[in-house]
DNA sequence: TGTACATCAGTGAACGCGCGTTCACTGATGTAC
DNA sequence: TGTACATCAGTGAACGCGCGTTCACTGATGTAC
C-alpha cells in the first residue's frame, strides 16, 4: 500500500507514462461536465492520481493548460467536420452543396454536444495563436475547401466565392451560440442555413 | 471618523440611500475590466464602502447579481441600437436600408467598447429569463422593428420577411464574436453586413 | 553482466490568498401617538 | 413638539474552503563503462 492509499485507483508506477496528455484530457472532461471556469488545476491533477505540482513539469501555469484544451478542441471541432463532411461522397454540384450543408451541421452539433467546451473555445478563456498567417484554425480550413468545391462545382459564382467565408462562418457560429445560449430554438438552426444558401446565392 | 476609516472616500452616511443599483454599477464596472471571471462580491461592496454582507439584503446570492448585470446590458444595448437607429431620420426605402445596417453596427460597437459585457451577455454567465414569450430580449425587438419597416418599404418580399431574423441576428452576433476574439479581423464586419442584405434578396 | 551515476518525473508540505456566505449585532430612520 | 418603538439597512467577525504556485525532496529509470 501506497503514501496515497486515499486514491482510489493507484496508478501503480511511480511514473505516470503520459502524464501531459492525461492533464489535459482530464482538463477536458472537467470543463465539459463543470465549465471553463470552476477548471480546478489541483483537481485535475487529483483525477490524474498526481500530487497538483506534478503538473508543473508540463505547463508553466493554469492557463497554459487552458490553452492547451482550446487547441485540442479547434483540433477535434475540424476532424469532426471533417468526418461528417467525407460521408457526402460525390463529384456533384448537389453533393458539393449537401456538403456545405453538413459542415455547418457538424459545427451546431460539436457544440449542442459540449457546450462547455465550445464557450471554452469562443469566450474569451483561450488567446489563440496569432502566430503566423499559415497557422490557420483548422475548421476554417475545412470551410475554404468547402467553398471552394462550390465554386469548382458551378454551384456559386467568382464574385460570391470572394467573401463566401464571411456569409457561412458568422451565421454559423452566430446561430450555434444563440441557440446554445437559449436565445433562439434549435429548429431554426435548418432555416439559417437556408439564409447563407440565399447569401451565396445558391437556390 | 468612522470606524471604517480604512475606506479611502467614506460614504459619509450609514444608510446607503441606493445600494443595489450601487452594487449593479459597481459589478458591471468590475466585469467590464477584469472579465465575467474573476468577479467578486467582496469586491464589489469594497467599491460600495460597503461590507461584503451588505449585498445580501439586495442578491440572494451571487449568481442572482451576475443575472442583474445581463439583465442591464440587454436592455443598454437595446437603448444603444435604438439610439443608432433613431439617428437615421427618414421615411423611404432608402433610410430604411441604412437603419437595418445600423442595427448591425451599432450591435458591434458595443461589443467592442466592451467585450467583457458582451461576454458576460452571451457566455452562459447569466440564465436568460424565459418567463414568458412575450418577454423578449428587447435588442431582439429593435431588429424585428427594423425588418418590419424593411417589408413596409417594399426593401425586402414578404417571403424574405419570414425568416428575416434568422438571417440577420446569428451573422451579426457570429461577426462580432469572431471579431472581438480574434478569429476574423475587424475590416471583415461591413462584408458580413453586405452578406445579409444578399440574403434578404436585398440589391 | 553488474555497478555508479546523471537525469528527471512525481511528492508532499507549505505559502498566502481571496472567496461566498452566515450570524448576531447595532445604528439610523420614520411613524404613531 | 416630543417621545417610544418598530423597521430595516449596514456591520464586522467568523466559518470553512479550495485555489495556484513554490520548494526542497526522493524514487525510478536508463545509460556508460
Amino acid at each position: 500500500m501506497s503514501t496515497r492509499a486515499s486514491a482510489t485507483a493507484p496508478r501503480g508506477t511511480y511514473h505516470h507514462g503520459d502524464l501531459k496528455a492525461a492533464l489535459v484530457a482530464e482538463a477536458i472532461k472537467l470543463v465539459r461536465i463543470e465549465g471553463p471556469n470552476h477548471l480546478s488545476l489541483r483537481e485535475v491533477a487529483a483525477n490524474c492520481k498526481v500530487s497538483p505540482s506534478a503538473a508543473y513539469h508540463y505547463f508553466p501555469d493554469k492557463d497554459s493548460l487552458v490553452s492547451a484544451i482550446g487547441d485540442y478542441c479547434f483540433q477535434e471541432l475540424a476532424r469532426i467536420q471533417e468526418e461528417a463532411i467525407s460521408k457526402v461522397v460525390g463529384n456533384s454540384a448537389k453533393a458539393a452543396k449537401a456538403r456545405l450543408r453538413e459542415s455547418g451541421r457538424s459545427y451546431f452539433q460539436w457544440a449542442k454536444k459540449d457546450p462547455n467546451l465550445f464557450r471554452l473555445m469562443f469566450g474569451g478563456f483561450c488567446s489563440i495563436n496569432k502566430t503566423d498567417e499559415a497557422d490557420q484554425d483548422p475548421a476554417y480550413l475545412v470551410l475554404v475547401r468547402v467553398l471552394d468545391d462550390l465554386l469548382t462545382h458551378g454551384v456559386i459564382t467568382k464574385a460570391a466565392r470572394q467573401n463566401a467565408e464571411l456569409a457561412a462562418w458568422p451565421a454559423v457560429h452566430g446561430a450555434t451560440t444563440l441557440i446554445i445560449e437559449g436565445h433562439i430554438p434549435e429548429e431554426a438552426y435548418e432555416a439559417v442555413l437556408d439564409t447563407i444558401e440565399a447569401a451565396l446565392g445558391i437556390k
